[in-house]
DNA sequence: GCATTTATTTGCGTATGCGTTAATGAATGC
DNA sequence: GCATTCATTAACGCATACGCAAATAAATGC
């Protein structure tokens, strides 16, 4: 018989994992300050583990130690969401590129495809949450797809982060009708092995959501979420 | 007066800085093994600390924690070395077209200009080394007048990589007098705001960079460095 | 003689404790 | 009344300790 296998992981891994969500969730607010103790208390473990788990959260940007104040959780600003979008678009274009050049079947690609179907559904049946789980889903394939582990390293990193402001503008933006197209088009490159084509089409794409979300955050003076 | 402000770092920072540095001068070399309590004694203080740098170095790829293994100096593989040139390509041509859209003064662009004249100095008196020191600069610094610090942090920690490649086949490959021209091509490019020329030009000189490492390294049979 | 079980070792994960030092409030000098 | 100094507190950096589990060695069964 298989058994549940979730629990094996360390308190240093339940501490990042926790305090990731966390962070995404609000309940650390963007700038707050939080004593080791006081994690570590509210993790229901030792100063240790939580700790390793600063540390390691740290050295991804998403939070810094500060002395006698405490960790502080990073706040966002728009010029750092440009900043990730820059890296994004830059990485995901190499990747839809090096996606194109490898002349991946049809097998390879189905959860790039079933990604661009989940997004046109939840489009028609006018669920925006649902369409963000597969305009991500689609990105990190995208990614995998590329071949490249330190660009899937990268991104993971950022996309929690990415996550967060696109959660904030989520329904203030126009709804996505264009994204369906530009991502059949990706698809369509990297399928048909045209690695320019892929990468400037999704380079793009890519810089076309930077400066609406830029733009909407700045508009509603979003400066720290 | 102003005291040295050399050492008031902690155990953990310098355990970070104390192990890159034995990571690249190889003696501790890549694939090997050692245990945390080897590493303490060896530095001079406890396992936390040195359980702390190791746990941030493993973030940032450079070494692998396996429980009751040792932390494991991860090798660079000629296919590693590709995807890091690759993501470097991107970024640092992302960097010059930024550097080129910020109409930066004369002054702004010194160290630039010192890095490309140190280059050719050294490559007049056949000094090598220098040469490579030279390049590294002009490199960073061109990464900082992109102005994303997400980009700088990712060079930082790619570049140490770098590195230890090139010193492996600095004295293989031929005397880089091509690189004049391109870095003093991309200089002028965003010295007079060309951002399409100035990132073109440096992907394009990226690419041959890339190439010409991993040729060597194949070549060489240089499977983990 | 080989496989399986049991015993032993040993390294790690984590809790805990302590000294140091920065931050806060009290006290003194001017 | 304000500034400076001193005392107190408390959070962190790090050392240490310990239990557990994995790896290795020993022992037993077949």
């Amino acid at each position: 018989m298989k058994q549940q296998a979730d629990k094996p992981q360390s308190n240093t891994q339940r501490a990042i994992h926790e305090l990731r969500e966390l962070i995404f969730a609000g309940d650390l607010a963007a700038g707050s300050d939080h004593l080791e103790s006081e994690l570590a208390e509210q993790l229901g473990m030792s100063r240790t583990p939580v700790r390793e788990a600063a540390l390691t959260l740290e050295s991804q940007g998403l939070l810094e130690l500060r002395p006698r104040k405490g960790v502080r959780i990073l706040p966002v600003s728009p010029a750092d969401m440009a900043e990730i979008y820059d890296v994004l678009t830059e990485l995901e274009s190499l990747a839809a590129r090096r996606a194109a050049e490898r002349s991946l079947t049809d097998e390879d690609l189905s959860l790039l495809a079933q990604s661009i179907q989940n997004m046109d559904d939840a489009l028609e049946s006018k669920n925006l949450d649902d369409w963000a789980g597969a305009d991500e889903c689609f990105h990190r394939e995208l990614v995998n797809l590329g071949g490249n582990s330190r660009v899937r390293t990268i991104f993971a990193m950022m996309s929690d982060q990415v996550r967060r402001a696109r959660s904030v503008t989520l329904y203030m933006r126009p709804v996505p009708v264009q994204s369906y197209e530009d991502h059949r088009q990706v698809y369509e490159a990297i399928r048909l092995g045209q690695p320019d084509a892929a990468a400037a089409i999704h380079r793009a794409h890519r810089q076309k959501a930077k400066d609406m979300i830029v733009t909407l955050l700045d508009k509603h003076k979003l400066n720290r979420i």
